[in-house]
DNA sequence: TTTGTTGTTCGCAAAACTACGAATAAATAA
DNA sequence: TTATTTATTCGTAGTTTTGCGAACAACAAA
């Protein structure tokens, strides 16, 4: 039998790809990196999509592990999870950092 | 009226994150970054799903622009492309590059 | 208690994704 | 010409994603 599986790191790196996978949770990290007042509110406020959609966004960027939230009331205050987000950080910068193989004649040149 | 659109870089990002989106692509990217023969046959070989299905996953790679395909009948050949490889790889860079915002009392704490 | 503010959850619909086997296409080898 | 090899495309099925309005829940303010 061969070797077929995905590694877990293969597994990671595609959860956090997948949950930066749509503008709006771009949008939203890149809110989130720069803020530090972050209410819902202010996100939906720079966002193009409704009330429910936002919330769907963040509960996949909560679920993939980037961010967090906590009840503040009447407001809820979103933010990055640092931990996690250190994790990703050094996927992503490992992955991007390797080279591409170099050119040779025989490979689609 | 607000500013409520995605940047392109955002949209961009997002294409690249979500075409990484998959424990397959991600392994197919592996594979090619680290190969200089790469045919469709070695690629379906490492993964453990049909060749009809890695055929889909090549197809969105090669949609988002991360990699291509070339014919060397009877087979097909595929490897990273260079030039978005690049700016795929500085996006990212860029992305993970930040600091998350610094640690105050009053902010998820 | 009643009202208002803030977000989440529900219910629904359309579209996209994932996966497979079978059929097909394209070129070589016999 | 007739296989054979190699990979894509087709057809199908089930799941997930994206999006919204409406209903709901939780708490604060009046």
């Amino acid at each position: 039998m061969e070797e077929r599986e995905y590694t877990p790191k293969q597994e990671q790196l595609a959860r956090f790809a997948k949950a930066m996978g749509h503008p709006a949770r771009v949008a939203i990290l890149d809110f989130l990196i720069r803020q530090n007042s972050c209410f819902f509110g202010d996100i939906h406020e720079v966002l193009p999509i409704s009330k429910a959609t936002v919330s769907q966004h963040l509960k996949e960027l909560k679920d993939a592990g980037l961010i967090q939230g906590e009840i503040e009331a009447p407001k809820v205050k979103y933010c990055i999870n640092r931990a996690n987000w250190e994790v990703a950080s050094l996927l992503f910068k490992e992955f991007w950092g390797q080279e591409a193989p170099r050119e040779k004649k025989d490979c689609c040149e």
